[in-house]
DNA sequence: AAGCAGAGCAACCGCGACCCG
DNA sequence: ACGGGTCGCGGTTGCTCTGCT
């Protein structure tokens, strides 16, 4: 493999590899050499670079952030409701979890689950694998994604973006698992339509799911359990949901309240 | 205004799988 | 069959930003 010619053995010994945040000019760097002979055998492409970095980081650096398609800013609920089925269903395979979402990243949702989801599962005092937080996910917050991805659409009856992906219903190995390179394509999935109402969600979910099914009282115990955040304003012993930036904010203690009613 | 704490996120690390000579 | 190089994944770390006191 050829190096720069700027490149001398001499400059190849004191060249101690660069770690940390990527500068612009090593952006470029990348950008360019990624332009003109595309990716992949990152080692040496990072060498052939003239980049100070490792093939790892520079992969990395290209999948996570330099790519043209890569989407930034926030999930959104479509996107939560996707990662909330698709992880209950697969648990951290986040790259595989990536694959359904275009733009995204394994590293962006990773990151996404232990910020957001684990804050949510520390303010009820129990652990993100716990049934009572799958309850939790389950009964009210996708429930309440659906919904206000119906919100967002202005019609009611219109379907949700997110149900056309229903990975429930996907077959449970639809590819080989080497399927990180196979794209999202590969894997097919039934249209579904999603209940209309949060009561249908449990049947809905019911039907599909193999795991149990709590009753409607025992989100009251659910809830009760949970003592308030210190941020909280103590509402009916509820975690503080307002204070958990959902993109926008997902729950009111009004709505949660409302959910409890069924 | 300054200090502090927590959240969010980019980047690194270790390890296992895969590929190829 | 084997060994070295490479790749990709999941877990973890640490820096930066923001809000609160």
């Amino acid at each position: 493999m050829e190096f720069h010619g700027s490149i001398t053995p001499q400059s190849e010994e004191e060249m101690d590899l660069r770690r940390g945040p990527w500068t612009v000019e090593e952006d470029l760097l990348l950008m360019n050499y990624i332009a003109a002979h595309g990716e992949g055998r990152w080692n040496s492409l990072a060498r052939c670079a003239g980049l100070r970095r490792t093939g790892k980081s520079c992969r990395l650096r290209w999948l996570n952030y330099l790519r043209p398609d890569v989407r930034r800013g926030n999930i959104t609920p479509e996107e939560q409701l996707l990662i909330l089925e698709l992880h209950s269903r697969w648990g951290n395979r986040w790259s595989k979890i990536a694959q359904f979402l275009p733009g995204r990243t394994d590293n962006e949702i990773k990151n996404y689950w232990r910020t957001r989801v684990q804050k949510h599962a520390k303010q009820l005092k129990c652990d993100v694998n716990s049934k009572k937080f799958k309850d939790v996910m389950r009964y009210l917050w996708m429930p309440r994604l659906i919904e206000r991805i119906r919100a967002a659409s202005g019609d009611a009856t219109a379907a949700v973006p997110a149900a056309h992906w229903t990975p429930e219903l996907a077959p449970v190995n639809p590819s080989p698992d080497n399927s990180s390179t196979a794209g999202s394509s590969s894997l097919q999935f039934s249209p579904q339509p999603l209940p209309d109402s949060f009561a249908d969600y449990s049947t809905w979910r019911g039907g599909g799911y193999s795991g149990d099914v709590i009753q409607p009282s025992d989100f009251a115990a659910s809830w009760s359990e949970s003592t308030p955040s210190p941020g909280g304003d103590g509402h009916l012993g509820l975690p503080d949901f307002d204070q958990i930036q959902w993109g926008e904010s997902l729950w009111s203690v009004e709505d949660i309240w409302l959910q409890q009613q069924f």
